[in-house]
DNA sequence: GGTCGCCTGGTA
DNA sequence: TACCAGGCGACC
């Protein structure tokens, strides 16, 4: 589940499991997971309040009363499995965070390729993100300066991470579409006037997904993602699938330029 | 710039 | 059985 709105609602959900919370226990379940952090780090964390729990693009960021940050990252599949203690543990359980009252934080995550890390008090976290989509800072007059020294196709460069912090695969997709640009555009060569519409299409995408769990009904409201051979909403064209850097992408050729 | 590896499961 | 997957960092 993890584009920004679906990060976004895991961090709201997190917020409410953790906030105040003192962690009693972390164990890592996965060794890709418990190669991360030492023994010892991970005992370290024994009696660590949760401040608070933020998000910055798809990262989250536990923000913990000593000064030290726990980050984790879902990547393709992970999710927070929240419950009490006793209870069983979810099938693809990764790592297990239990707090002083009896809950209980679970990392659930199939392909086991989320990340967890433990950043040190007094040191500034350079996640090496962009502007959020819902920065006021972020402009089509922005966005123009930053890609006109990238030649590389505008669809890759809305996976950059370091451009607009949060898009990923799906919704990329769906921004171009609904502002009618061609995924192999080059980027430098968007006018400020697709950009301007880039970016209104890119909110209103991120908008409409937040607050949505990633459920196959909000699958079903995707305008292209995943609909090769399928009509496209606009002009009926079937919707085509290219491979970008390594990542499926579905379009329409008639009416994205 | 593109490609591979990380991991494992779901689906054609 | 093969291919694909919402991410990202390492590598050529």
């Amino acid at each position: 589940m993890p584009e920004l709105p679906e990060v976004e609602s895991a961090v709201r959900r997190l917020r409410r499991a953790a906030l105040g919370k003192t962690i009693r226990r972390v164990e890592l379940k996965h060794p890709a997971l418990a190669r991360r952090v030492s023994p010892s780090r991970l005992r370290s964390l024994r009696g660590a309040r949760v401040l608070d729990v933020e998000r910055r693009g798809k990262h989250q960021l536990f923000r913990l009363a000593d000064g030290r940050v726990l980050h984790a990252h879902f990547r393709m599949t992970g999710d927070w499995h929240l419950g009490r203690a006793e209870d069983a543990l979810p099938k693809f359980a990764r790592a297990v965070i239990t707090f002083d009252d009896g809950s209980r934080v679970v990392l659930d995550d199939p392909r086991a390729l989320s990340t967890i890390d433990i950043h040190p008090a007094n040191v500034t976290l350079d996640l090496g993100l962009g502007p959020e989509p819902s920065d006021p800072g972020l402009t089509a007059k922005s966005l123009h300066a930053v890609l006109a020294k990238k030649r590389l196709a505008i669809k890759p460069v809305l996976l950059d991470q370091r451009v607009i912090a949060g898009l990923g695969n799906i919704y990329a997709a769906e921004s171009l579409w609904r502002a009618r640009i061609a995924p192999d555009a080059p980027a430098s060569s968007l006018t400020l006037k697709q950009l301007s519409s880039l970016l209104k299409a890119i909110r209103q995408v991120i908008d409409r997904a937040t607050g949505a769990r990633y459920t196959d009904d909000s699958v079903s409201r995707l305008d292209v993602y995943d609909r090769e051979g399928k009509p496209c909403r606009r002009c009926r064209t079937p919707v085509e699938r290219i491979v970008q850097a390594g990542r499926s992408t579905y379009y329409c050729r008639k009416c994205q330029i």
